[in-house]
DNA sequence: CGCGAGGTTGATTGGGCTCAATACAAGTGG
DNA sequence: CCACTTGTATTGAGCCCAATCAACCTCGCG
């Protein structure tokens, strides 16, 4: 079946199911989310989503795909900041004139709609706010990440925190995911080389610890794993 | 003349100014928040202001002295994710039962107080949206010095975006500030080591980037330091 | 005067980088 | 169908930046 023949309440259900979870969305906005979802726009690899220093025309919604907020140094050198997947928000800010503060590209092919703007809906609003703060969280982790971790814990504890989050997006299976990206730019998000990231993941095979074959990530035992890298879950929500 | 004896207003315009600056406070705002800056709180140093996973009760405005979010390791290793300084918000979150991601221990002596609910002032609530994308882009710029700068780099990047915060709220004299904590603590806000952060600093001072003595920081030349490090100032509002 | 925190210095080690070559698969055009 | 290109992954050798370990110094302060 041509995926494009799907429709799009199905086929970007990830990125809805992810709101929805956040908080649960009353009627109206699950429809209201659902119109803007109708409205799809594909991106191919290497576009930009925003970027750094312009204004931020509206807030955009990942409905398909992987993107990343980067930073380049004059002199060439590259971060990635952190992972756009699918039910993430940009570009949602709360004051006039919201300037971007990083380019986001995608990595792959990236479909997105514009969501409906704050302040229509109390639920959505609700989940808006959480995923601002799970957004900022994770922030929190990758700092903690390259300040402190070597390259073996950065590695664990990204691949753990990638399962987690696609997970809420129900992009997981079991103890799988697809990861649509090089290890290059796993470099560039881990603050290593290529070469480096190459020799780690080898290394975690031969442990047990990770399983990476054909864009897809195997996490064979994720509490295991969790513990040898010393990494507790992202909360943002009393229970 | 003894520094408890200036009223509040004067002894925090830091704080003041800084939200003032973000967004021009209309009067109502601006007498709200001077109520609430009528109501401090001092904290010792190395009192926690949240504690990571716990229920963030209300938000928090830093009125003096330096604070810092913290995350340790389960082996000791410490990470600063981030320094907060006068004038900076802490634990505003837009959504309910909000828990919080991060301890935040204050380095100095802090003043905080409880400032006007969002929602109350429309300035009020812009400052608090600068505040936040402003919060936001120094967690970025954080990822990027720790995951693609050298030690030197990340020196030099960090005290430039300190001299720039802390003139946001008129707490630097000219190219000197303040800067109240030791190296240890700039080493686990760099991702380095204290006796590494000692070498770099020294071997700045030859270098004329960067003059440290006895709590107080200079810089010489920002605009050269800049270029040396690859810097361009923070943004987040169109012109 | 003794103590402790913070700062300084030297010697050594090592994790991750650099450079370089090779392998391999997917296109792509002749 | 093959030659060629391009992007990605892999492997090896050597080096360097920052960590580690261990003294020692300085100064404020009880």
């Amino acid at each position: 079946m041509n995926p494009t023949q799907i429709r799009p309440a199905a086929r970007f259900s990830p990125a809805l199911n992810r709101l929805s979870k956040l908080a649960r969305l009353d009627a109206a906005a699950h429809s209201a989310l659902s119109d803007a979802i109708a409205r799809p726009q594909v991106l191919r690899p290497r576009r930009d989503l925003l970027i750094e220093g312009r204004d931020v025309p509206h807030p955009q919604l990942i409905l398909s795909g992987w993107a990343a907020r980067v930073r380049i140094l004059p002199d060439g050198r590259r971060q990635f900041l952190n992972f756009l997947l699918p039910g993430d928000l940009i570009g949602l800010y709360h004051h006039s004139r919201p300037v971007s503060p990083t380019t986001i590209v995608t990595l792959t092919e990236v479909t997105v709609c514009v969501p409906p703007a704050p302040g229509s809906h109390a639920t959505l609003d609700e989940a808006y706010a959480l995923s601002q703060a799970l957004d900022e969280a994770h922030l929190l982790s990758q700092i903690a990440r390259l300040g402190r971790m070597n390259a073996m814990e950065r590695i664990g504890d990204l691949m753990l925190e990638l399962h987690e989050r696609l997970s809420l997006s129900d992009l997981t299976q079991g103890r799988s995911y697809e990861l649509p990206i090089t290890q290059e730019t796993l470099a560039d998000a881990l603050g290593l080389t290529a070469v480096h990231v190459n020799r780690m993941l080898q290394a975690a095979r031969r442990a047990g610890d990770l399983i990476w074959s054909t864009r897809s990530m195997t996490i064979p035992d994720p509490q295991q794993l969790a513990r040898k890298v010393g990494r507790s879950p992202v909360r943002v929500l009393a229970p």
